[in-house]
This record gives C-alpha cells, structure tokens and sequence, in this order.
DNA sequence: TAAACTTATCGCCATAAGACGATAATAAGA
DNA sequence: TCTTATTATCGTCTTATGGCGATAAGTTTA
C-alpha cells in the first residue's frame, strides 16, 4: 500500500480504460454488481483472462468486490467514471465529425475543379 | 484512412493518454504551440522516443503539427483533451482521499482498543 | 469426506510498447 | 555544393500486455 502520487494513479486509472474488453465490462457493470459467473457468458473470453481483466480494475480502483460464499461480486466504485468514458466519447465524435467535414471540404474543392 | 468506430477512436485516445511522459508533453504544450527543438530539452528522453511520443498523440488527434522550415511545430488540437485530463485528475484524488480516510478510521479504531 | 462449483493464480506464448543509437531525409546556411 | 540543423524512421533490445490452459484455493453441496 505505497502511497502513490496523482501522476501515478491517473496513469493507472487511463491504462486501465485503455483496453476494448475491460470498456465493455464497465459497460455491462453499469446495469448493476456481477458475479464473475454471470460475466463469464456474456463475453468470448476465457475465465483467467476475465478475471485478470476485472483484477485490473480493481487494482485501479475503478471496481469494488465483495466474496459471497463462493462467488465474487464486481460493481463500479465510482459512477464518475462513465463520465469520464463520456467525455472521450465525446472527443472522438468530434473527431469522426471533422473528418467527416474535412472530407466534405475536399469532395467539394474535387468537384468545383474546372 | 479507415473510417474508425467510436470504440477504436476512444481506445486510441485512452491509450495516448495512458502514458506519463505524453501527459507530461501535452502539460509541456498547454503553454502554446513549440517545435520539437524546443520541446527536447525539456524531457530526459532521446530524440528518438520524444519524436515517437508526439507521432503517438498525432495520430490520437490530441495534437497537431506543422512545418515550418526544418523545424516541426506541435500544438494541442482541443483543448477539451484538458478537461478529460482534470477529470481524471478528480477520480485519482477521490481515491487518495478515500484511501487517507480509512487510513484515518482504521487508525482511530487501533486508538480505542482497550 | 468427497465431489462440484467458482474464481484467482501460475506458466507460457505471441505481440505490443517503450527505450535507445544510428541512419535517412529535408531545409537552411556558409 | 558542403555543412549544419532538425526531425522522422529503422533496427534492436527489454519489458509489458493480453491471451490461453492448467492448476490451486476456497465454498458449498452431496
């Protein structure tokens, strides 16, 4: 339990995020805590690699568990980090848009070529 | 020139972002627009891994670049990139505090043992 | 206690990522 | 043109990451 710096534990927290699968975990998370074994079949996944994924976010604080019997119990830790999510899918939409845009721009100086 | 899905574009994103020293670039850059000769005395890296960490953010659309002369200059694209940055800058501090807080409950709870 | 269930961990492999020095490529200056 | 300056790219090395199956560890059930 090393107490770690901000720089530290935003670059834990991005790295986190920072992978397809682990996104569609929060994703499936935000309805509501999960066992691993209701998790397990909603993805093409192996159970270690699942479990490695979930660790992972856990270590990053980003999901809280809890033991029931012989289950684990995963759900967000912070509803804040949807926000987050959000918010980068808000920058990509803005960049799709302006690709968009851009090609509109370069179709139009095409066909305004005399 | 793929047409990216949202979901590619935001792992992208979240990947150039996952790095200290790139965070540390784009903190270098908030203060406006500098070229790699100017950004390379700042940073304990070869040339080589800075030019990398730039390209890595150029094609995240998290920067932007020019040529002038011999020289390529580097800016940040949009600004928002800062308010994703802040927000998770708030999720880490939340963890801190919460970390200090049971720190603190666990202390005062080794303080009363009779 | 034995068997079944659930989940974490281990070992391994393949690929990605970060670092560096060396080299290439281009522009400006002598 | 020759040299210098600037930056990107290449090759290489080391480490990190994601994937899997096998195994371990713990809990419940028979």
């Amino acid at each position: 339990m090393t107490p770690k710096s901000v720089s530290d534990l935003r670059v834990k927290i991005l790295s986190a995020l920072s992978d397809p699968t682990r996104l569609e975990l929060l994703e499936y998370l935000s309805g509501g805590e999960r066992c691993v074994c209701e998790i397990l079949p909603a993805f093409q996944r192996s159970q270690s690699t699942i479990s490695k994924h979930l660790n992972i976010l856990y270590e990053a604080n980003i999901l809280d568990r809890k033991v029931d019997g012989k289950r684990t119990i995963y759900r967000i830790k912070d509803p804040q980090v949807f926000d987050l999510i959000r918010m980068v899918d808000y920058l990509a939409l803005k960049q799709i848009s302006q690709l968009a845009e851009a090609g509109r721009i370069l179709e139009k100086s095409l066909n305004n070529r005399s």
